[in-house]
DNA sequence: GTAAAGTAATTAATATATTAATCATTCATA
DNA sequence: TATGAATGATTAATATATTAATTACTTTAC
């Protein structure tokens, strides 16, 4: 519950950045995700988004649809499917990436690096896999 | 994405309870809220468990196919749907409430009493409104 | 008392999440 | 080398989230 209530105070704000671009979260974050890699398959968006690939699929679609980004079989295993941003796509990300990481760093203003270490200790800690107690 | 992570993290494992007894997270929680309460409006339910009002619609529609809830429009104020627990509702609230709480507990334990005080702290401060400052 | 403004629940349209299943392709191995 | 196991992307079915609009009903102001 916590959690959840810190991600709706924090996301709207995003959330309008990136509706203003005609985006979604999820849309953003695939397309950040394409801005230090040229290329990348759909399992590794996946991975790095955190986004399931079921999802991806449609999120891909729309986003080609808007003419961000491409899909190409790969020749080598065709079961590859590179995800390859548009130039319109890299005009869309150099655009929003200052605005993005502007408003990032505006939350991360609020608390000191130490809070920040210690929040990221303590979420680990909760979310880290149960290790196999005795009890167990 | 830290954030997500952590309930990436930490929700399998109530979801795979709350799906043994065929109910899904946000089913529970509106289960969970009406067990303090003989009765609550949408709105109220809404408020309690960060459920948006168009999405509890469909939610409390299962509920009631599923016969564990009931509506009824207020006399009083016709706009007003009351929602209330039926007896196979607070029957499986009964039984699932320990089982819930054991999970809890289990995550709880993980951290110490210190440590979830400062987790609170600090996600408060992140997601607390922006104050209007001088730059604005 | 009536029209206007407000409120609670709902519907509608679109985008995702979740789980299981499918499809095509590749790999491993007998 | 044919065949079954594994893999990557996708589809399918159901449940939610998000935003805007609608409906029914109340309250307010005139």
């Amino acid at each position: 519950m916590l959690l959840s209530r810190t991600l709706d105070g924090i996301m709207p704000r995003y959330r309008s950045l990136f509706q203003a671009h005609g985006l979604t979260d999820q849309q953003w974050r695939v397309l950040r995700a394409l801005w230090e890699q040229k290329h990348l398959t759909s399992a590794e968006i996946s991975q790095m988004t955190l986004l399931p690939a079921p999802s991806l699929v449609g999120i891909l679609d729309r986003l080609e649809k808007k003419r961000l980004i491409g899909r190409l079989r790969s020749v080598k295993d065709r079961r590859h499917v590179h995800i390859i941003p548009t130039q319109a796509g890299r005009d869309l990300q150099a655009h929003m990436l200052p605005k993005v990481e502007q408003i990032h760093d505006s939350y991360m203003q609020r608390i000191t690096p130490e809070e920040w270490d210690e929040l990221n200790r303590i979420l680990n800690k909760m979310a880290e896999p149960a290790e196999q107690r005795s009890f167990a």
